[in-house]
DNA sequence: AAAAGGACCAACCGCAGGATT
DNA sequence: AAATCCTGCGGTTGGTCCTTT
């Protein structure tokens, strides 16, 4: 007997979220505290899968969050995370943490990915085809567009981990 | 003024890891 | 010790808005 989906498809609504839909999940987050997303859908009654529900509150509900609008420092720290992690979003914002994950990789993906492309090529015309290897190449140079573009962001400090342990850290 | 193309953002899907039974 | 379940992560897609022709 395998797994059942987590969400099995009938009944479960997909798409944008609603504002009364958005109403109703922080006002059970508010009381019960994030986590045990599983119960979410049941308790709520809301006609989301648990994964949509975590998504839409890590994402866009969570108080505290930032979106739009990065600081020429945010990108600076981003680039440079990028460059020593690679793609680990999480990792990432747990730098950053008014900034989501997904906020995150959307903000790599389009605007800092092709800036960096272009500062590559203005740097080295006849390489532009190594572009493709994303991140292997974005390691060495993107600091050197750093230096170019703000002041380098400040060493990495300790990932906060806030007690990630779900269930038991309810903030 | 209308149409087409491009860019951006929010959300979904599938996979992997960790925890629990 | 093994199997199952839940959560979190990264990649990708779809829809909408803005800009250019």
């Amino acid at each position: 007997m395998g797994r059942p989906p987590c969400c099995d498809k009938v009944g479960i609504k997909k798409g944008p979220w609603t504002p009364e839909e958005d109403i109703i999940l922080v006002s059970y987050i508010q009381e019960h505290g994030p986590g045990n997303w599983r119960s979410v859908p049941t308790n709520t009654g809301l006609m989301r899968c648990s994964k949509s529900c975590r998504l839409r509150w890590t994402n866009y509900l969570r108080p505290g969050i930032k979106r739009g609008n990065f600081t020429p420092h945010e990108e600076g720290m981003i680039i440079h995370l990028q460059a020593l992690l690679g793609n680990k979003w999480a990792s990432i914002a747990s730098y950053l943490p008014q900034r989501t994950d997904n906020d995150i990789k959307n903000y790599w993906n389009t605007h800092l990915k092709k800036k960096l492309k272009k500062f590559h090529s203005a740097l080295e015309p006849n390489n532009d085809i190594n572009m493709s290897h994303d991140h292997s190449t974005t390691t060495s140079s993107s600091h050197r567009f750093l230096s170019n573009k703000t002041p380098p962001p400040p060493p990495p400090p300790p990932p906060p981990t806030t007690s990630t342990s779900h269930g038991g850290g309810s903030s």
